[in-house]
DNA sequence: AGTTGTCAAGCTAGT
DNA sequence: ACTAGCTTGACAACT
């Protein structure tokens, strides 16, 4: 099992997800901010070799604006050294990576302007793990997107829209069940029609079930992971304490998260834990394993 | 130096 | 009707 927390580090005094104002957009000011990026990211994957956390999620804001019209610069090309680099990196101590698109990204959605928007933001994120050379186990995940006040139909044009991606993120797309519109089982139905790994979120899975157990779902989630797509990955997180549901929480729980790990034993997954305070919560956490 | 309104993009439930 | 929350705060203008 591998332990992780995703995009920032918050004792290393630099985030890879710095970026600009569209208003003051340009070619130089992009490079500079992939650059620190680039570097950061880094430094960031030394710390986390340095303390054993070895899942990692990469920031969607690596790249700022990649998927935006305004970008017509070649940062693929012109980044080539940096990013296989880093893959070697990844590569060299075992990582598991993973990336997660911001909410924007809706393959569901009844508008084609949104389809077509998320579609770009897919690539530039499988470019990302491309560009470092990374295999299929390198996964994007998304939620399966918007109810729409039909969450039949919405069902229907996620599997139809899905159809249609490109093998590019096919490979790599992977859906995790959220916490207000579609469960676990609800993912599972998707994956039956077209065969998608399921990312078992597990605080998402507390605010919206179908009274499955937690150790039977995980195992029915184990086996949507096919050989080449890696162990099975799982998220964690807490409710915050009088926070709305589904906000996380500041600290890790850490009874609750032994809770979790008794349930899940014996059980092969990668865990990322969606903690606001980062790898100070991971490093708690990976005491106990 | 520190504070605060704003920033590419969507949707939902809670208030 | 409005906004917090989401995988994630950071930027930039102002005090």
């Amino acid at each position: 099992m591998k332990i992780g927390y995703p995009c920032i580090n918050r004792t290393i005094g630099c985030t890879p997800n710095k970026t600009f104002r569209l208003a003051s957009y340009s070619e130089k000011i992009l490079k500079e901010k992939i650059k620190q990026n680039l570097d950061c990211l880094k430094k960031t994957l030394e710390f986390n070799v340095k303390n054993n956390l070895l899942f990692f999620r990469i920031g969607s804001g690596l790249v700022p604006f990649a998927s935006h019209p305004i970008c017509i610069f070649n940062w693929q090309r012109y980044f080539k050294k940096y990013f296989l680099e880093i893959g070697e990196y990844i590569k060299k101590n075992g990582f598991r990576i993973s990336m997660h698109p911001d909410q924007f990204v809706l393959i569901n959605s009844l508008k084609r302007d949104v389809i077509k928007k998320s579609i770009k933001e897919l690539n530039y994120h499988c470019d990302v793990l491309n560009l470092m050379d990374l295999d299929e186990s390198a996964k994007v995940q998304i939620h399966v997107g918007g109810v729409y006040k039909n969450k039949n139909a919405s069902l229907n044009r996620f599997i139809n829209n899905y159809k249609r991606l490109n093998k590019k993120i096919k490979k790599r797309l992977v859906i995790e069940n959220d916490h207000m519109n579609f469960s676990f089982k609800d993912c599972l139905w998707i994956n039956k029609k077209i065969d998608i790994p399921i990312v078992f979120d597990v605080f998402h899975h507390e605010c919206l079930n179908n009274n499955e157990k937690v150790r039977e779902t995980v195992i029915r989630a184990k086996k949507t992971w096919k050989k080449k797509d890696g162990v099975l990955m799982v998220d964690y997180s807490n409710q915050k304490v009088g926070a709305r549901k589904g906000s996380h929480e500041e600290n890790i729980n850490l009874k609750k998260f032994k809770k979790f790990l008794r349930i899940a034993r014996n059980i092969d997954f990668d865990i990322m834990l969606e903690i606001k305070d980062k790898e100070k919560s991971a490093l708690k956490a990976i005491k106990l394993t």
